[in-house]
DNA sequence: CATGAATGAGCTTTCATTCAT
DNA sequence: AATGAATGAAAGCTCATTCAT
């Protein structure tokens, strides 16, 4: 309800366009996250954001286009977040780490974002799904790219146990469902999850049970 | 007419409750696989069950009921279907290999039973997310048992870079996540999809790299 | 309210949906013909019908096809009475004679048909015209063919002053005017109406007011 | 910026109320023929008027206001038009010719005029229509007088074959039909329109079919 | 004068659910 | 046992209309 938005039942003051649609994005996405698409109602949408339903449709169109601009607008958010947090010129699992790391704190910050992008855009059907899989895969293949160079200086050619995008959709579907579990475990601090990623994918079982451990050095 | 007894319009054969349960179920499978909760309608499953709709309700009850006994059902088969591949007295790393094994298999041959569990009954509000959750919380214990059974014979306590529990959720869930990916990349064959994670999981990206691959060994 | 529909807020009685077909589509004309296609509203008609307006879209579809049905069915009426009331055998202008009685009298008897058909159906973009087109396209080609066949009797050819079928037109578009008119000044008897439109298109204003005056022979 | 004036967006030079009124009712007239009453939206005029709404509701008030005044201007050059073409002091049937031929000129050089007249004002309920039959009914009393004196000259009373009125409507309605086929014939000249009209009118197939025409004497 | 911002009210349509046969 | 017939309730969307600047 923003902060109280108007008080119901008087004419809400007039406001620039663009705070309004502000306004309406906020309310759709927390709605949406609490529903999902098809169960939240746009009368909720429009009570959340203390504006009437015919704002909603003049400034963001029907249903469909409303999610469409949550979604959009979330996954710039999203994408934004990692490439800031993630250092240049530094190893690849370095590289990793600064990502994942970032990845977890806009998820801790940002509950609602990540909840309708992952749980309810990818299971809509229609075009949504579309939306999100592009960020997806751009975060695959920026992953693949790290894990095929570390591969090809070693020689490694295209054997059935290598795969750099069939790995690196494991990996961050691993990150994803790591994620939603900790919506529900949330007394892990972000900076343990991510090094729990690293260490399962980086040093893999077997050398963790040997008491080897990877560990972030420098920044 | 009279002693015709099985005619009038279309009037279905009578038949013991337990067939009409199973026909009732299949469809509701299948339409809600392809439509998604909500967007499945009571009548489109009971055209594809050949079954009216007030039956439906006097067998499994309402949209919700019918839901939770679709869930039910699959998530059993799943579960019969990994314990099943899963062979005791093996080493810790085969079994997850052959469990690994066994779930790509069943998800191959019952996409719809998948579909529904992952990617619909989890994002539906409600008491189904719960259902599934228990299930992927008991893969997570017994990944987890693994897991910690090789880590506590090394002596690793409760350090920030090793949980039993959270590792094995990244686990499970870039399990899942691979499977979703098969769905739509399905021209790679399971062995390689399981072969895939247990590199990953096993040695981690930096002994794959130095060409050391992990393989069955035995059955 | 048909006779008496149902007593309103008791559940309907059931009955075979033929019946109930027939009752929807008596009420939608009737309301269409009181406001027009546009204003018309489904809950007014499905008061009107006695019957709730799921029924209305399970039997007879959306507000269009609802309307295009009953312009079919009351199309249909219109040709067939106007078709039982012509004689063949007779000559040219007492089939004309006998066309636009039986025409005036259908629109007497059916106010609401002629109504929906020529106020409504025609003005409404859409299919709807293209239905009615077609009813009137047969009355003019009805009539040109009287004409033609006068004329080339008499070796008239392909003149400016003469053309079968935009005198059709005229005529059919008198006739049609004249029913308007008509039903707000319905004091006229319907053969009068019909002697009137005979005596104009056969003999014209000049004989008339010699004195010669056109009059149906025999039957 | 100050003293601009002219500037802000888009704000509109201040016109002369005069002026904006008839940019309002050209679009008013243009949406109406184009969508009919009930479709033709608020917006779309005010859109195609290059004027905001509240303008329009502030000089021409609501759309029902708005859509009479439509009407009032219409009929009113259409009433122009016509009495322009018509001369006096010529014989009966050279002033029914010139009024035709003014009135499909008319019709030819202001479709959507004659379409909002013919085609919408009539069907909308309302005030609307009476409008329209106001100036139907100064046509009808128009050729009625011309039929009449023609027929008491001659000494006909009120028997029933005669009726000034009723011819009069059956020729009005007959010439409004044939402009309403021309708005989708549009390949015959006006003049030949109006002989058509003539002819069957002041002659009758009968006559016509004698090989008799009626031709315009002088001018 | 002129308008962007705002809404109450209404419409069509659909769906889960139940009754009467 | 089995179903066609029937509906209450709600959702998405649009429109004519007005207020505040």
């Amino acid at each position: 309800m923003a902060e109280d938005a108007q008080r119901s039942g008087e004419r809400a003051k007039r406001l620039p366009r663009a705070v309004r649609e502000k306004q309406i994005l906020d309310a759709a996405v927390a709605v949406f996250a609490q529903h999902g698409y098809h169960s939240a109602s746009m009368d909720e949408i429009s009570e959340t954001a203390g504006v009437s339903k015919p704002m909603i449709y003049s400034y963001l169109g029907a249903k469909e286009d409303l999610f469409t601009h949550c979604i959009r607008r979330e996954s710039g958010r999203l994408l934004e977040a990692v490439q800031a947090g993630i250092k240049v010129d530094v190893p690849p699992d370095m590289q990793l780490w600064h990502g994942l790391r970032a990845f977890y704190r806009f998820v801790a910050e940002h509950r609602e974002s990540w909840t309708v992008l992952h749980r309810h855009a990818l299971t809509v059907g229609g075009p949504f799904a579309g939306e999100v899989n592009a960020l997806r895969g751009r975060a695959i293949d920026l992953v693949a790219q790290l894990v095929v160079s570390q591969g090809s200086r070693k020689g490694l050619g295209e054997q059935a146990e290598f795969s750099g995008k069939g790995l690196a959709a494991a990996l961050v579907g691993a990150a994803e469902s790591l994620a939603d579990w900790w919506l529900d475990n949330s007394d892990v601090p972000d900076g343990v999850l991510a090094s729990w990623l690293m260490n399962l994918i980086w040093l893999g079982f077997n050398d963790l049970v040997e008491g080897d451990v990877w560990r972030p050095r420098e920044s």
